[in-house]
DNA sequence: CTCAGGCGATAGCCATTATC
DNA sequence: GATAATGGCTATCGCCTGAG
């Protein structure tokens, strides 16, 4: 496999790639689409992890979006609770109510439950990084993660946006896919790297050749040069993929041979496991929700957007 | 302390688009 | 088709920082 690291070295790199152009994937035709809409979640999106607060200026730059729309569309949020405005520094941070948001969402997925054991057993198992992942438009976002006890390089966590093109995980999850979705993936994937569309299907195709051949892939530092990691599907019970597994650490601390002969099969599993665990068990609105959500002394749940504001 | 320059925010106007 | 809402462009204002 070639060097690709120059197509995405860092995350943060990988992060600004997907900043142009975020409301992609919308008709100019359909008079479905809300385009202002589109717009204030783009904004929302123009927010990463770890890194603070972001100017009119920045987001503007980030979404590709003219200022003075901006400006309204932060306005607009903040007077919603979506972003708080920090008056010394004249700038934007993420709210409350997004987190309420992304707690409701997270909280009543069956996956991530039935994902924790069989991802944590593995993770100490093989002293590395494990997660679950699902697809955020042309990304995969990871929705639970957990560590090894002495994996030191890698601190991706919840909510990490990983590429779709160059990761075991993003790969593995394309694998699975109906022809025509994945093909409008592919599809998006050859824009957004068309100068170094060569390298990404090759990439591809090696990848789908191994999940063709042991249902698990590899990838050798094709995101970020001292990153290795295996990832496999994780199929729905109607046989399409919703989600991917992925097994990752430094490259130093193994070797390619073990990747492929130890940790794939073990992911493979894991990923049969997490699905069986998932059949086992009743929806999380039946049986989670109340240790989720304390009752309060009125006998009353308090919303989630309540919970998360406090 | 003053001033200039840079940066970010926004008002005003007008064109375009969405909605009814 | 009428009206309201949205969005883009430009100019300008205000704040901050560093130099003198």
């Amino acid at each position: 496999m070639g060097n690709v690291s120059h197509l995405v070295t860092r995350t943060a790199a990988f992060q600004s790639s997907i900043e142009n152009g975020l409301a992609e994937g919308s008709s100019s035709k359909d008079r479905q689409f809300v385009t202002a809409l589109a717009r204030g979640l783009d904004i929302l999106r123009a927010f990463h992890a770890g890194e603070g607060m972001l100017g009119n200026q920045e987001i503007a730059h980030r979404t590709g979006l003219p200022k003075p729309t901006v400006a309204r569309l932060t306005h607009t949020l903040t007077e919603l609770g979506y972003l708080n405005y920090i008056r010394r520094f004249r700038k934007y941070e993420l709210g409350a109510s997004v987190l309420a948001l992304g707690y409701a969402a997270i909280s009543s997925m069956d996956v991530r439950r039935a994902s924790r054991q069989p991802l944590e057993q593995l993770a100490h198992a093989l002293n590395a990084s494990t997660a679950l992942g699902g697809r955020d438009r042309h990304s995969m976002i990871y929705l639970e993660a957990c560590r090894g006890p002495s994996v030191v390089a890698i601190t991706h966590d919840v909510g990490t946006r990983v590429p779709m093109a160059s990761t075991a995980m993003g790969r593995a999850y394309l694998f699975t896919l109906p022809d025509v979705d994945r093909n409008k993936q592919i599809d998006a994937i050859r824009r957004r790297w068309r100068d170094d569309w060569t390298k990404v299907k090759a990439g591809l195709e090696r990848s789908f050749k191994e999940l063709t051949d042991r249902g698990f892939c590899v990838t050798w530092g094709e995101w970020l040069p001292e990153l290795c990691g295996v990832g496999a599907p994780l199929r729905n019970s109607d046989g399409t993929a919703a989600y991917a597994v992925n097994a990752s650490a430094p490259i130093y601390q193994i070797s390619r041979d073990r990747l492929e002969a130890d940790w794939g099969p073990r992911l493979v599993k894991v990923a049969r496991d997490i699905r069986t665990g998932m059949a086992a068990q009743p929806s999380i609105t039946a049986s989670a929700g109340p240790a989720l959500r304390p009752m309060m002394a009125n006998g009353h749940r308090p919303p989630m957007s309540a919970m998360a504001r406090r």
